[in-house]
DNA sequence: CTGCATCAATACTTTTTAGGTATTAATGAT
DNA sequence: ATCATTAATACCTAAAAAGTATTGATGCAG
């Protein structure tokens, strides 16, 4: 094996053309350049130098050598100065999977404190429900997720952070007349008809709700299940019915609907940032930092006000 | 420095992604292979395996070194190759001078049977006059030349050998009463328009032929002095006068010009193979070598028999 | 052409580094 | 909780490299 210690000796003999020079250049001695020089010849298996007690010179094969060690160096080099960089997380990958309605308000500027912080890490976004996270986790497809709690048979293997407690409110179209209360109970909507988001995309918050119309005893009129928030909130402004869903979703396009507090309790939703157990991913890891440090930004940017009627004005 | 050893190490150990195992292929032990990586991983300021009893992971920065480390195995392995063969002759480039009307009959032969014995060698062929060879050693700008003897003070540094020793004949109009001679003397050409080879594309043949004249105690009344071969077998046909030439100059086109041997002494024009003293380049000693050995062959090809008249027919 | 100066190679010793053996410590798995 | 597996550590040995002193070769000056 051509040892780069052994290129390095060569490359100074052939360079300074002196043995004793490049012994004192490498902080050593004569013999121990002649013997390191030996050995890479034999090793090769060619001459490499010709010594001349007057004038070091280079054979043909010396000449390229000494030429293409430099290529060696240089790729040392670069893999070195990028490992350090790797592992100090200056350069490398984050692919961050987050849940849309939940998490579009502040994701923007979110990875924008993280890019400013960062600027050489690559950061891919993926909108994924709770459900596909938890697929993309397993297929090493995603490093960090926003993500409702997951039952806990499934998130074993998953490092889970609060982010922030949303609630559940009332979507009423503005011209009804529940429109017009404070707030609202689950009694209150026995006989109005009900908008939930799909199952399928979102089985924990459905189960919830499901849940306090059960714990009134109140079988609810479900006449539409959209597959997304935004679907959610136009139906309801055509006045199909009132929905009951985080109150996030006002930072949608909401005209025509007026989100009212619930007045109930279990109506938390909390939402969390998810990444591997032991990931020992430094960018991961500073980028969990980095969000439960802004916590409060975020919710900031994901919550209005919730006294009084919504949208304010 | 990172030495390819415990790079080595490394990738055995990140790709088999356990120490024993990994010892074991490298034949030597397992505290061996721990304190190579720990050396490694100390040299770097990098953690670059997740040591688990049960399981040794990469981290973000063994997963870059791993992959690249193949790079530094390759380029190793490249440039090894590459020695060995330049070493060897296999590959290489040699820059060859050459006189243009003294070996133009050959000089494509002999590079033909050059590049089958070594195929991957580069040639470069330049028409270079003697002195402009001379120049061109001194630049370093060809590695062996086909010239004619250089003065002594000259060719010092050169290795010259004797190819074939050509000889001067007389160039003569066909209807010229002297072109039905078996030979001619110096002393016919007494009365005779004499055009001569330009004195600055060929210093030697130029005094050798004044010689001849002025051993004979002759004033030649010059003509001309074209400045290359072919203008002169074409004055010659043009009558303008009698030419005195070397014999292979009977290798170009020749239409209305006989050539007739000269009778006397000292008309011998050896063609040499020069290369430099100690060049240490194993493919220009291939090259004299191979022409050397095929003097025969590029006497045949430059000399026409010089029985009788020129050309035969 | 003889002695001098220069410089690489060699012989031998010392130091440094790497490898080997035995054991310990840690940690999954049964 | 115990066992099995595996990496780390301590200690010793072997190998490799470096250091010292010397030799040998060679170009240069007088």
């Amino acid at each position: 094996m051509m040892e780069l210690k052994k290129l390095r000796y060569f490359v100074t003999v052939a360079t300074l053309k002196n043995f004793t020079a490049a012994a004192k250049s490498l902080n050593t001695v004569q013999p121990a350049i002649s013997r390191q020089i030996a050995s890479l010849e034999a090793e090769l298996g060619v001459k490499l130098l010709i010594r001349n007690t007057r004038a070091v010179t280079l054979t043909e094969a010396g000449s390229y050598l000494l030429e293409n060690a430099q290529r060696m160096f240089e790729l040392e080099q670069e893999i070195v100065t990028s490992v350090r960089k790797i592992d100090k997380g200056e350069i490398g990958q984050i692919r961050i999977g987050y849940l849309a309605s939940a998490c579009f308000s502040f994701i923007g500027e979110l990875v924008g404190l993280f890019s400013q912080q960062l600027p050489n890490v690559r950061v891919q976004l993926t909108e994924l429900t709770s459900q596909e996270q938890i697929d993309a986790f397993n297929k090493n497809e995603i490093d960090v997720g926003f993500s409702r709690p997951i039952p806990n048979d499934m998130n074993f293997q998953l490092d889970c952070k609060n982010i922030y407690n949303d609630r559940l409110v009332a979507v009423i179209p503005k011209c009804h007349a529940l429109s017009k209360c404070e707030s609202i109970a689950i009694s209150d909507l026995k006989e109005e008809n009900i908008i939930l988001l799909n199952r399928m995309k979102a089985v924990g918050l459905f189960n919830k709700i499901n849940t306090l119309f059960h714990q009134e005893e109140i079988n609810p009129n479900i006449v539409s299940q959209p597959h997304n928030m935004q679907t959610l909130l136009t139906e309801v402004s055509a006045k199909l019915g009132i929905a009951i869903a985080p109150s996030c979703v006002a930072k949608l396009y909401t005209k025509g609907c007026s989100f009212i507090p619930l007045d109930c309790t279990g109506i938390e939703v909390p939402l969390e940032i998810q990444c591997l157990k032991d990931n020992n991913n430094i960018i991961v890891e500073e980028f969990v930092k980095l969000t439960t440090q802004n916590k409060k930004l975020i919710m900031q940017l994901s919550q209005l006000e919730l006294s009084g009627h919504y949208p304010p004005k």
